[in-house]
DNA sequence: ACAGTTTCCCGTAAATGC
DNA sequence: TGCATTTACGGGAAACTG
């Protein structure tokens, strides 16, 4: 027999941007025996939450609702709150939210429901939590927000640790690459294979990459800055797919994007390949950017190869990365310029990868010569969560109160902001 | 004598938008005889406005505050309200705001300053109001809205006439066309001069042009569309104004844009001129975009005239325009591309006129070639304000009361929003 | 001074109202 | 349905705050 008191939809972490409207829904799972008023739910942010250590929020718009019989169902009683909206408490002595320990954005909160109703006399409180809720003031606090998400759901099945990022665990690879493989798959549609991981792991962890169950901190993965970098791990690898999900979704689900490749594997994989052979790479040295590798036969036989400085998201949304391919042309000593890329790597002729995802020329604004930009170098040499149900004080037969306490429980249904999935 | 009850700074008509913040100071100019207590101010947005008709606003932030001694100045008595902001009153019952009779950007509103003070056992009323201001909810409207600020400060000196736009007077082209280049020349540093004013003329009056006392109606200006084009002359040159702004400022005050020459003048001026003779110019079918015009000859002997599809802002912020006219090529039958921009109307050679404006090219990241756009065509065929001062009740002797009446008086000294000048 | 955080607000897109 | 207007909110930049 089902336990009624779990919810039918699990709920994960979310976040929610102060001053953002998010949507939550509760659903009471089972019919009251009698209640013959309406039953008012309200919902609470940071309730119990002793002040001082964190910021804390209070929802700024009416947040009492009557709970209604739900249409489409089983006749449950439930209740929607919309236009949901989030404000920082500002406490007017010298007391700070954040007190420094944690950064925002590991922060934990959470958002409460509570209704009251009179039963036989008795009076039942109801009561039930969201998992816990990251709350940013800025759309620059999401990576951050995202990281701390993905390693709670990574590392714990506790459905309200808020203290989690007091001592946060420690992930193993072989755990992590999952998720982040999970990242690329849900946000772009193509997840990461074996090779892009394993340079991944490498960037991480070093040496280590090869131990599987090798543990990564999570300061190591979100907070420390890559060594000689101004980012950590998972700032350069969130831009990256930023950059997939706005502008290079089609490449990337044609998998034409090897992306994931260290400069010395990318060497080893061109140097014996057809002239203008190329590959596309993401950079590791600035956030959010793509480049593309040709290897070149000189005259002398030696091997060279070269890459374009990176395209990021301003450039790319001057002109779409399949077209700079197309265009792309070097100009060497300012003759005829040409255009190095002919094969993707391995062995696919340019036009027979990219074609179909070249965009059409612009549209002809008819007395005008049309024109469009071309990129050009010059070339210098030439879960599921449990709830819990506060225990009503029983002026009751503890067999009465038993029947009630497991039939009646609040289900917080679905919860959503701009931010979740 | 001077008159104590004028402000000193004459305030102009001033567009504010809902949900922003704007600021307002108000002095009174000149001393109490005996006031020892503290003189409350108090704003009020669209105060006695009966409703209906027009949309109704009020002040969201606190609307009170007390009047200090200005430090740096005679010791008169001022207060500056910051932080204000304006949300529109909406009304339960089916009243609507605005009525259709006007638009958004026409309604006139005004911001009121009361304080009430003791002296003599009378009571005294002091109140001063602003200038008609626009209200807005989006940026969408400013353009609208600086229409009517400037129609309104060209044809009436009244301190307070918000049903102006009931019956808006004309303008002579005389004057508007006065108000056009200061337009101009306030928000890019440069002027209109009279070949571009007679072709703005032209564009808005046809033949009448050259009469400059011809009057042109309000709706002619801002609303009505211009025959087969959906945009009205005003968000045509607006929408240059601000492609100036963004874009053009330093090729605009160099003079090196003509801008607004019609296609006809643009033959006449290009056709006896050295092939490549190239002058900028403003597009007439779209909003917002700028082009360039070259003359060509052919081996025939015919003269031919190119323009290039208009730059927006969206492609001027990938490339700004000295480096597309210094990067400009045309492919003829995929030969040898060739840059057709020789010489700046009349004669200046491309690089003299344009070279210090030229952009640096892109920073060197190290390891990679530098890539830069390229703007490229394919060749088709290959080949002061007076105040209102509201009496009180006088139970006092006529002499003393047109003493006071006389001295006392408030002064709405400034208001500021990000949309005054 | 400075870094982490929030606020501000434009500009685009979507929603709303008529 | 289409147009006018408002709302929503991402994103860059400025302001804030210890």
């Amino acid at each position: 027999e089902k336990q009624p008191c779990m919810p039918t939809h699990p709920q994960k972490p979310l976040i929610i941007k102060t001053g953002v409207q998010f949507t939550t829904k509760v659903r009471l799972l089972v019919k009251l025996p009698e209640v013959d008023y309406q039953l008012k739910v309200k919902t609470t942010f940071d309730k119990d939450l002793p002040p001082g250590r964190v910021r804390q929020f209070f929802i700024l718009t009416n947040n009492t609702k009557v709970m209604d019989i739900e249409d489409y169902s089983n006749g449950c009683l439930s209740v929607e709150f919309r236009h949901l909206q989030l404000k920082e408490k500002k406490y007017i002595n010298g007391t700070k939210g954040n007190e420094g320990l944690l950064s925002v954005t590991e922060e934990l909160h959470s958002l409460s429901f509570e209704a009251c109703f009179t039963v036989q006399g008795l009076t039942i409180d109801l009561e039930t939590c969201s998992l816990p809720l990251v709350v940013i003031s800025n759309v620059s606090q999401l990576p951050g927000g995202w990281a701390s998400v993905m390693w709670y759901n990574l590392l714990t099945d506790e459905p309200r640790n808020l203290a989690f990022f007091g001592n946060p665990p420690r992930a193993t690879w072989s755990q992590l690459s999952e998720v982040l493989s999970w990242q690329f798959s849900t946000f772009a549609g193509q997840g990461l294979n074996k090779d892009q991981l394993s340079m991944l792991g490498e960037k991480l962890l070093g040496q280590h990459a090869s131990c599987s169950d090798y543990q990564v901190s999570w300061s190591k993965f979100s907070k420390e800055n890559i060594p000689g970098k101004p980012f950590s791990f998972w700032m350069w690898l969130d831009s990256i797919l930023e950059l997939i999900k706005k502008h290079l979704l089609p490449v990337w689900n044609e998998n034409y994007i090897m992306g994931f490749v260290s400069k010395e594997t990318e060497r080893t994989l061109l140097k014996d390949r057809e002239p203008g052979t190329f590959l596309l790479r993401f950079s590791e040295s600035h956030l959010g950017g793509i480049t593309f590798t040709w290897v070149e036969h000189k005259d002398n036989g030696e091997v060279k190869f070269n890459s374009v400085e990176p395209y990021t998201k301003n450039r790319l949304s001057a002109l779409p990365f399949a077209d700079i391919i197309r265009d792309y042309k070097v100009i060497s000593d300012g003759v005829v310029p040409e255009n190095p890329l002919k094969f993707l790597y391995p062995d696919i002729p340019k036009d027979e990868a990219f074609g179909r995802l070249y965009n059409c020329q612009p549209s002809k604004v008819h007395p005008y010569i049309p024109s469009h930009l071309i990129p050009i170098s010059v070339h210098p040499d030439a879960s599921s969560s449990p709830l819990s149900c506060r225990s009503p004080e029983p002026p009751m037969t503890p067999g009465e109160f038993n029947m009630l306490n497991e039939h009646l429980c609040f289900d917080l249904d679905t919860m959503s902001s701009p931010y979740s999935d």
